[in-house]
RNA sequence: GCGCACGUAGCUCAGUUGGUUAGAGCGCGUCGCUGAUAACGACGAGGUCCGUGGUUCGAAUCCACGCGUGCGCACCA
């Protein structure tokens, strides 16, 4: 027995009671369990951090993940989610520095690494328990039991073991390298990290003259944004094959050289004209020697000469050189060249030193320490951050008369991405890197075989990103990190790699693990986890292989957090150590999705690792391995952004326009861009959670765009998602309850037998089930649509189509909603309680239900969860979620095209009708006595016919004809297929089209079908046309109440007989006595009396003449009609009211009878 | 600067291999229906499909150039 469902129902309310359900019965584990030994869905968590607060662009990220491995789940797969948190990094030491109030790294040596490790891993775990809340009331099922965490020892050693596999190949070397590098916090950056934080500052641009050594009356000019690299300067670098002027400037003495292509736009600049005493190519400025701006360095080795490889000699620095990077797009065509802080600046360097006998070459100088400040080399800046010192070095050009120009620069230059206000500095560093360009047509390969969604990314964004890959900077001189796997030898600089904690426990003549002892002993509360971390690791040495009495000490770095994320396919099983048989089941992952953002980030990472562990070995030919891994499919998510509403000038803000508009009217403006949490800009997910629930969320997230295409977390859309489809659902089904309550429907309780998951082969083992096919063709209709919807969505979600797949289904919940409901509500009402076309009715609406249940399951999963427990209340055996249901596939009800095409076509021949209807002024409760409907084609002519009474009533008129033949409410117009002749007749047809439209449509329908086929002329040639090759087009005549639309025309008589009018005024009366009994709050069952007290006399014999009909329809079981003279309509006391009737006034009085 | 994507109604977005009347939802307006009521339905207004040029019998769709927006890369020595 069905019970009505309460109509106030509060969707987040009942989310929460779910909830529980599935947590008290371990739902998640059963579906597990369930398809255990089926075929795996392999899905692989991309770990967010948990020490920030969960933002809705998650929610968004964690929807999706949801999405697939629940649909998977239901069709059979198994598919297991494991959880997981990355919990290295700047950006954890960075939380922790600012708790400290520190900064610095002395600071934190000051601080001392052991209890700020500790607190590193204290405060991995700050927001863990919101993250915790919002996973699980997003309803996304992952298990957060079992979940990895790239601190935990296990996790470490697995990434160990990969990186002793990369330095036994040879793959992770240390090198001198030009980095990025974050002064203060004294490490460099992977070009990830440099990446996040490019911001548009506005620098200093000096333009510095060099005088030339032998002519020093002649000058280079050199601009550059970095004064503070000038002290550093070593060599002046032309092109071969640009021009270059010697000119004269009139406030000068000097000759100055500059490009000359650059000669007028510099005249421009400091607004006098230059004027070319002669112009030569750059080859023969090469060789040239200056004097540097500064003579720190120039003053001890400004005449150091070396023995050229080549024979000769050579100055080492301070010489004009070529170098092929140099344009003329800015600047004045020579460059000042400072390699210690450029990257290209520094292979000018390598590449000068190469053309030197070995040690003849000029070294680098360098004027500023690894913190960013000068050194004693420039005493006049010494201690100075080299930002701080442009403002005094160019002051010192200009007193010495080498500055020639001087202005401001608008640039995008690199911040650090955790300390946004420290500028990065390029600076000469030893660091670690993975020669992953060794890899890069390795990547491009396996990249090809991704499936990426959308596809763009894989040839477009990702794939350019690999084509320009460069060795990926590891190294971190920092301290929460996993801690680089490399022993050096004191004595001899050999170096080996570590692969486990238990390896370097196995080494001979091991010390320092008493450090980690002694520390567990002070404190049996610290994490054992940290043993493999600072400063513990680094304690542990041991015995030197390579020579007697030496001994083996950790390197000091730590790595890229993003490479701990990378090696997540097999660092969350602990692989190689332990897991292995879970590794070898789930890689690669079958699908994976984050954000857009993730792209050099995690996408990378990954494929990076895997592509070098996993993948074709360089110099390799054979494929050993199956690309793609570690991920087959990938869904690239659009970034979220924020929509709000505020004042104008922009002091006030507000979430939803509602409240923008009551607290300043209409002056304010709608904004919409990155969410800020300085801005507040976005309600937190728990709100929204609170406010309209996690289905109206998820549906909302699904349902609007593609996933890929960034999308605006807009209140005001996600609350409409509810009555869009959440409620329209949620009142179909009450509807169903509501009859089904009042009826008695048995439904599935008259099975006798144990139930499973209620297919069609299940209930129709109930005494009351008829076969479809002997269903009226409503019900048939109705179920053959559902049958296309699943098959329609199964089809789309397995190929990650979510967003096709709810549109199929919002298009089935609104063609059961607004045809198939609002079609059988007579049905229901019928008063035979075992008349088999109710029973018919209520069953076809029952397994609509049932199925729509378990397809909404993996999209609105909590709504599902509320149907399914309903429609299978109280039966014995049957699943107990709709989550451990199969995934209907449509097997049960054939797709029957014609029908479906049929029901459409009587669908818009309905919305037709009540187009004409309005176009009139002719309300729907008017009956009518005639509709004309004209068609295109007679296809469908004979099956109309025979369901005329659902038009009939649908348009409420006694009388219905159809006619495919002429008619006189329509005109014709024939136009060629376009599609279908285009092809065969090519440029004759804008012609042709011309020919058919001149010609009387009439005429040619009548030719068509007389002879079945049409014959025109054009220039001369005679062409045929069969039915196939013309569209024809009917429009409504002038003057008819008629609407037309793509293949029919529908035409209203309105001529109103008094009859016609007394049956409207019945139609009145009733919705008019429905509306009082709603009011009174009369049960559905209620039987009641009225008198009506009317001055109409003709009102009066309207509503006696219609007394029955008005009577049944509002179980009436005593109506009263009196004519009563002008003027003495009165309430007369308790239940009587004053209402209009067909323009008039009226009395009514209601009597509740009695509750049968 | 280079690359990728996007640009369609007031807003948010669909638009299948190019096919001649460009759609939906929201919002707005008019009206209707209602014993599903946080409803619902119909109708209407609202479009230079970013612009220009090209290919084609035919372009929102393909090509080129330009403009704008977002994101990414990278650098400005």
């Amino acid at each position: 027995m069905f019970r009505a469902v309460k109509t106030d129902i509060k969707f987040p309310k009942q989310e929460e009671s779910i909830l529980k359900f599935w947590k008290d019965n371990d739902i998640y584990k059963k579906s597990l369990s369930l398809r255990q030994g089926s075929p795996p869905f392999v899905f692989f968590e991309g770990p967010p951090t948990a020490n920030g607060l969960p933002h809705p662009g998650h929610c968004l990220t964690r929807a999706i993940k949801d999405l697939f491995p629940r649909y998977r789940t239901m069709r059979g797969y198994w598919c297991n989610r494991k959880a997981g948190w990355d919990t290295h990094g700047l950006p954890v030491e960075v939380e922790v520095c600012k708790e400290l109030g520190i900064h610095s790294k002395e600071e934190i040596e000051k601080f001392g690494v052991e209890p700020f490790i500790a607190k590193c891993q204290q405060s991995v775990w700050r927001y863990m328990q919101e993250w915790e809340r919002v996973t699980e009331r997003l309803g996304f099922w992952i298990d957060l039991s079992e979940a990895y965490v790239t601190y935990h020892q296990s996790y470490v050693e697995s990434v160990w073991w990969s990186l002793k596999n990369l330095f036994d190949r040879g793959l992770l070397y240390r090198g001198h390298k030009i980095v990025w590098w974050w002064a203060q916090g004294g490490t460099a950056l992977s070009s990830g990290e440099v990446g996040q934080g490019y911001r548009e500052v506005a620098d200093p641009s000096v333009y510095v003259r060099f005088p030339l050594v032998d002519q020093p009356d002649t000058s280079l000019v050199v601009w550059t944004t970095t004064p503070w690299t000038l002290p550093s300067n070593q060599f002046a670098a032309v092109h071969d094959s640009i021009q270059y002027a010697y000119c004269s400037d009139p406030e000068s003495k000097d000759t100055l050289i500059v490009a000359a292509d650059l000669v007028k736009t510099l005249g421009e600049k400091i607004k006098r004209e230059l004027t070319v005493l002669k112009t030569v190519p750059g080859s023969q400025l090469v060789g040239l020697r200056y004097r540097p701006p500064y003579d720190y360095y120039h003053s001890k080795i400004g005449s150091r000469i070396g023995d050229l490889k080549a024979g000769g000699s050579l100055h080492t620095d301070w010489r004009v050189v070529h170098a092929d990077f140099v344009t003329i797009d800015s600047g004045t065509g020579i460059v000042h060249l400072a390699p210690a802080f450029g990257e290209v600046d520094y292979e000018v360097l390598i590449a000068q030193r190469e053309l030197f006998a070995d040690g003849h070459g000029p070294s680098l100088i360098c004027a500023v320490g690894p913190d960013g400040k000068f050194t004693d080399q420039a005493p006049d800046y010494q201690g100075v951050w080299v930002k701080d010192a442009d403002r005094p070095i160019s002051r010192s050009l200009r007193e010495r008369g080498l500055l020639w120009h001087q202005e401001q620069y608008v640039h995008d230059y690199p911040f650090c991405w955790r300390a946004s206000e420290d500028p990065l500095i390029q600076y000469p560093r030893e660091s670690w890197f993975i020669r992953t360009t060794a890899f890069r047509d390795a990547m491009l390969e396996n990249n090809s075989k991704i499936g990426w969604l959308p596809d763009h990314i894989g040839p477009g964004r990702f794939g350019n990103f690999l084509e320009s890959n460069v060795d990926w900077a590891l190294s971190r001189e920092r301290y929460w990190g996993t801690p680089l796997p490399v022993w050096v030898c004191q004595s001899t600089g050999k170096m080996e790699s570590i692969g486990s904690y238990d390896e370097l426990l196995a080494k001979k003549g091991l010390q320092g693990t008493q450090v980690w002892e002694k520390a567990k002993a002070a404190n049996p509360d610290l994490a054992e986890d940290l043993k493999v971390h600072k400063p513990y690791i680094d304690a542990v040495t041991y015995e030197s292989p390579f020579a007697p009495g030496a001994r083996m000490h950790r390197v000091s770095e730590v790595i890229d957090c993003w490479y701990d994320s990378g090696a997540m396919p097999f660092a969350q099983w602990g692989y190689p150590h332990a897991g292995k048989e879970n590794f070898e089941s789930q890689f690669p992952a079958d699908f994976i999705s984050e954000a857009i953002d993730q792209t050099r980030g995690w996408f990378y990472s990954q494929l990076a690792i895997s592509t070098m562990l996993f993948g074709q070995q360089p110099g390799q030919t054979q494929t050993q391995s199956q690309y793609p891994h570690p991920f087959k499919n990938c869904i690239v998510l659009g970034l979220m952004l924020a929509e709000w509403y505020e004042s104008k000038d922009g002091k006030q803000r507000f979430l939803t326009e509602e409240d923008a508009r009551s607290a300043m009217g209409s002056d304010f403006v709608q904004k919409t861009g990155k969410m800020s949490k300085q801005l507040r800009n976005y309600r937190s997910p728990q709100e929204i959670f609170d406010r309209y629930g996690a289905d109206a969320l998820r549906w909302y997230l699904f349902a609007n765009q593609a996933p890929w295409n960034s999308i605006l977390y807009s209140e005001r859309a996600i609350r409409d998602s509810i009555p869009e489809f959440i409620l329209r659902l949620w009142n179909v089904f009450s509807f169903f309850t509501i009859y089904a309550e009042i009826d008695g429907f048995a439904g599935p309780s008259e099975i006798p037998g144990p139930m499973d998951q209620l297919d069609a082969k299940e209930l129709e083992q109930a005494k009351t089930y008829r076969p479809v096919s002997k269903r009226s063709e409503l019900d048939r209709w109705i179920l053959s649509e559902l049958g296309t919807t699943c098959r329609d969505a199964v089809e789309k979600m397995d190929r990650y189509d979510s967003y096709g797949a709810c549109e199929s289904l919002h298009a089935f919940v609104d063609a059961l909603s607004n045809w198939y409901v609002r079609r059988s509500r007579a049905r229901y009402w019928a008063s035979d309680k075992q008349d088999q076309d109710k029973l018919d009715a209520y069953w076809t609406l029952y397994e609509s239900l049932v199925v729509i249940s378990k397809l909404i399951a993996p999209f609105t999963p909590f709504l599902a969860e509320s149907l399914w427990g309903h429609l299978t209340q109280g039966l014995t055996g049957v699943r107990q979620s709709v989550h451990l249901c199969d995934y209907p596939n449509g097997g049960f009800a054939p797709s029957d095209k014609v029908l479906n095409e049929r029901m459409g076509l009587l669908r818009q021949i309905a919305s037709l009708g009540r187009s004409a209807r309005m176009e009139s002024k002719l309300k729907v409760r008017q009956p009518l006595s005639r509709v004309e409907v004209t068609l295109a084609s007679d296809a469908h002519i004979d099956w109309l016919r025979s369901h005329d009474d659902i038009v009939r009533e649908e348009l409420n008129v006694k009388e219905i004809h159809y006619t495919s033949g002429s008619s006189p409410f329509v005109t014709y117009s024939v136009q060629p297929n376009f599609r279908k002749l285009g092809p065969r007749v090519g440029q004759m047809l804008p012609k042709l089209k011309t020919v058919l439209a001149a010609a009387s449509g009439a005429n040619l329908m009548d030719q068509m079908s007389r002879t079945g086929k049409i014959l025109v002329v054009i220039d001369g040639k005679e062409l045929e046309l069969d039915g196939e090759d013309i569209q024809v087009r009917l429009s409504a005549k002038e003057g008819w109440a008629a609407a037309q639309g793509k293949s029919c025309v529908v035409a209203l008589n309105t001529e109103l007989t008094p009859e016609l009018i007394r049956d409207g005024i019945a139609k009145d009366a009733i919705r008019l006595i429905q509306d009082l009994r709603k009011r009174r709050r009369c049960n559905y069952t209620d039987r009641i009396k009225i008198s009506i007290f009317t001055t109409s006399s003709q009102l009066a014999e309207a509503l006696n003449t219609n007394l029955g009909l008005i009577q049944s329809e509002t179980l009436a079981t005593d109506f009263a009609v009196a004519v009563v003279p002008q003027g003495s309509i009165e309430i007369k006391g308790g239940v009587c009211e004053l209402v209009e009737l067909a323009d008039e006034q009226i009395a009514v009085g209601l009597d509740v009878i009695s509750d049968s």
